[in-house]
DNA sequence: CGCGCGCTCGGG
DNA sequence: CCGAGCGCGCGA
């Protein structure tokens, strides 16, 4: 027999199929390690066949399996090669999304328990060794049970009679359960008439891919989890992927409630030994739900029933490493697969979606009431232009003020969204003009308060705060821009005894970083919470009535065709945290562009209206989804091996340009908006494309471009153009 | 990716 | 004439 074995080195030179001699127990999916050159290494078998081409002075064997099974599925293996050619990346690249990277980097220790049973032999106790006979019956009771829990139970009593040979002691393999213990309680809520239309639908439709398109608090969770227990009853499996800010432990908490072990959840959360045992009781068939963030849609299931991608737009759903997938096209490869259904639900659905819906390609399900019928939050537009002509510079409004002090003499709880980190966005030395910048990146600094410093929030790093301009000398150093840290400091001056909590990425390091400021505000630790953008998603506070944007205009000014689409989004979330519970809730929207369409429009929860307006500017624009926008990015440490490779990818993309100029509607190269980030030079060819073939040209041209320190790749609709 | 081969260049 | 440095191609 011979395999066909891809090296696990991730790199063009090698990414090809290798053959080596095998016997019969090397099946397509293994891991085996193999000689390879003059070193030895892993590789995984695409195929296995009776023949090989390859000369026999050059043929060499498999030397064993790295595991007893295939780590990687038939499913898998294919899914495999069509993502590697869409891609363009090594096949190893690939292969490696399918398995935790525990298990390539052999780090995590198999877990062993004592099992102790008791001897079939007859045997006698002492009459007064009340604690072997308490141990015994237990025992008998049970059958089997851990050393440790038993010797923290009866102590002393399970080391004599094993010694007594009475217990047996024997060494067994056994997955780490991180959330064991942690059942909860059952709860199967019954779905209203209209999600149990929606429910039906989804299963009854033509359609692979149906949108659940319904307002924040309209129980699409409650669909989703009907659809996959009905999965689970007909004897298949689920994949349910969120994004990764929502794996809060509640959450968690819930689908275990739930599902009990039959659910795996993968997140950044557990440990590299418990993240390796969830990925194997998937593989092993012990578990049939993959619940986690974009990594799960490579979950290693099989007769997969239903893939729910929830929070649809969510940006993290968008691979940043290569291959730079999508979810969504990677769920939707698995469902066709499968022949299963792919749900996806969001209450501001990415425009992209939302056309692909309602042009018919999915199904469009609406939810337009929320559970209860409980009305939406009222949306206060607030002009900032007028508060700057009557003198009030500050962050907060009169309004803001007025609301945020009749809501903390109520006993409520207010929440404050901007979405700017630090104490203030910039330093300017007011003598000779002089900012700060970064010395890696092409960035100014931020000044932190808390730390006195100046951090750089591109690639993190800290600067001391020198105490004069180191420019002049001057000591006149302003502050511009209002950040997280000055809201809190400036609140703190306005509102002396309220208390205050802060969510941003400074004060939520650690992984129970968030979870730990949360739980601190939902239980009433704070009155009120400021936070970026982290603060907007699906948390359930039933105390909070007031939601304060301070800067809507923010996101609005990114240089970037999506600025609109996340302007809204974010506007939605953050207000559908007021308001929850019984008491009706209200948000104060300040923006210096109060007429502004996108404001105007979620302030009115209308998406309907705002997807209207958007998709016919886009149309007239040319942007996607009616044109592709594709960044070659061209990055490196010198600045001049850089510019050399920007030079021939740009000479060879030309040819294809002048070729094909009818399918180009922009064509150009340029330094990256931001020219530095940690040390790397950033280069960019940036095209606009009437979605056509040459984007396969494109991609070819940056796979067979090797530039020794210098890095190509290809973006198609890239989120930031930063 | 890691390595050895061979070509080239510079110093002695 | 010899050693260091680098580009190239190979690996089954």
């Amino acid at each position: 027999m011979f395999a066909e074995v891809i090296v696990d080195i991730a790199h063009s030179d090698v990414d090809k199929i290798f053959d080596y001699a095998c016997g019969e127990e090397i099946v397509p999916g293994m891991r085996v390690t193999v000689p390879f050159g003059r070193s030895v290494v892993t590789g995984f078998v695409m195929r296995v066949k009776e023949n090989t081409e390859v000369p026999p002075d050059k043929l060499r064997e498999v030397l064993r399996t790295d595991e007893d099974f295939p780590a990687l599925t038939a499913e898998t293996l294919r899914l495999a090669e069509t993502i590697t050619a869409r891609y363009r990346v090594p096949m190893a690249l690939t292969l490696r999304l399918f398995l935790p990277a525990e298990m390539r980097t052999g780090k995590v220790a198999k877990r062993y328990r004592n099992i102790c049973t008791l001897t079939k032999e007859p045997f006698t106790l002492a009459e007064r060794a009340k604690a072997q006979h308490a141990l015994v019956a237990y025992l008998k009771e049970v059958g089997e049970a851990d050393s440790a829990h038993l010797r923290e139970r009866f102590g002393a009593a399970l080391k004599t009679l094993q010694e007594k040979g009475i217990i047996l002691m024997q060494k067994r393999r056994v997955l780490r359960d991180p959330y064991r213990g942690e059942e909860g309680e059952k709860v199967e809520r019954k779905l209203t008439p209209l999600q149990q239309s929606a429910f039906e639908r989804i299963k009854t439709t033509e359609k692979t891919v149906s949108l659940l398109h319904g307002v924040t608090g309209s129980g699409k969770t409650e669909i989703y989890l009907s659809l996959i227990a009905d999965t689970l009853k007909a004897g298949k499996t689920a994949i349910f992927l969120v994004p990764e800010i929502s794996l809060t432990p509640q959450m968690l908490m819930q689908l275990r409630a739930r599902f009990g072990s039959f659910a795996a959840i993968l997140h950044s959360g557990l440990s590299a030994g418990e993240r390796f045992d969830e990925w194997m009781r998937l593989r092993e068939g012990s578990a049939r739900i993959a619940i986690g963030a974009r990594s799960a849609v490579f979950a290693p299931i099989e007769n997969i029933g239903i893939i729910v991608i929830d929070e649809e737009h969510d940006g993290s759903y968008i691979s940043e490493n290569s291959p730079r997938y999508t979810t969504f096209d990677i769920a939707l490869l698995r469902a066709r697969h499968n022949g299963c259904k792919l749900v996806l639900g969001s209450a501001t659905p990415s425009i992209e979606t939302y056309r692909r819906a309602t042009g018919g390609e999915f199904e469009l399900i609406k939810l337009s009431e929320r559970i209860n019928a409980r009305p939406m939050p009222e949306v206060r537009i607030v002009d900032m232009r007028r508060e700057v002509r009557r003198g009030n510079v500050s962050a907060f409004s009169l309004t803001l003020r007025e609301k945020l002090s009749e809501c903390l003499e109520k006993g409520n709880q207010a929440i404050l969204f901007l979405n700017r980190r630090g104490f203030s966005q910039m330093v300017i030395c007011r003598d000779c003009g002089y900012t700060a910048k970064c010395e890696n990146c092409d960035i100014s600094l931020t000044y932190h308060s808390d730390e006195d410093c100046f951090k750089c929030h591109y690639c993190g790093a800290r600067y001391r705060m020198p105490p004069a301009c180191p420019a002049c000398g001057g000591k006149h150093l302003g502050y511009m821009g209002t950040g997280t840290q000055r809201v809190v400091s400036d609140l703190k001056k306005l509102y002396p005894r309220a208390r205050i909590l802060r969510m941003d990425v400074d004060t939520t390091s650690g992984k129970e970083g968030h979870y730990r400021i949360l739980k601190q505000f939902s239980s009433r630790e704070a009155d009120i919470l400021v936070g970026t953008q982290m603060v907007a998603k699906g948390h359930d506070f039933p105390q909070v009535t007031l939601v304060g944007i301070l800067d809507a205009d923010m996101s609005l000014h990114f240089a970037d065709y999506r600025s609109g689409e996340r302007t809204f989004q974010l506007v939605t979330q953050v207000a559908g945290r007021s308001g929850r519970a019984q008491e009706p809730g209200e948000v104060v929207l300040q923006t210096y562009d109060p007429e502004n369409y996108i404001l105007r429009f979620a302030a009115h929860y209308d998406y309907e209206g705002f997807y209207a307006h958007e998709i016919s500017m886009r149309a007239a624009t040319m942007f996607p989804p009616f044109a592709k926008i594709i960044r070659v990015m061209v990055t490196g440490e010198d600045e001049k091996e850089t510019l050399e490779a920007l030079k021939a990818v740009y000479e060879k993309l030309q040819r294809v340009y002048a070729a094909h100029s009818e399918e180009f509607l922009f064509f150009n190269r340029m330094h990256s908006p931001i020219k530095r980030i940690q040390n790397k030079f950033r280069y960019q060819v940036l095209m606009r494309l009437t979605d056509g073939k040459v984007l396969k040209k494109i991609y070819d041209i940056c796979a067979e471009e090797h530039h020794k320190n210098v890095l190509i790749y290809v973006e198609e609709n890239p989120s930031n153009l930063s």
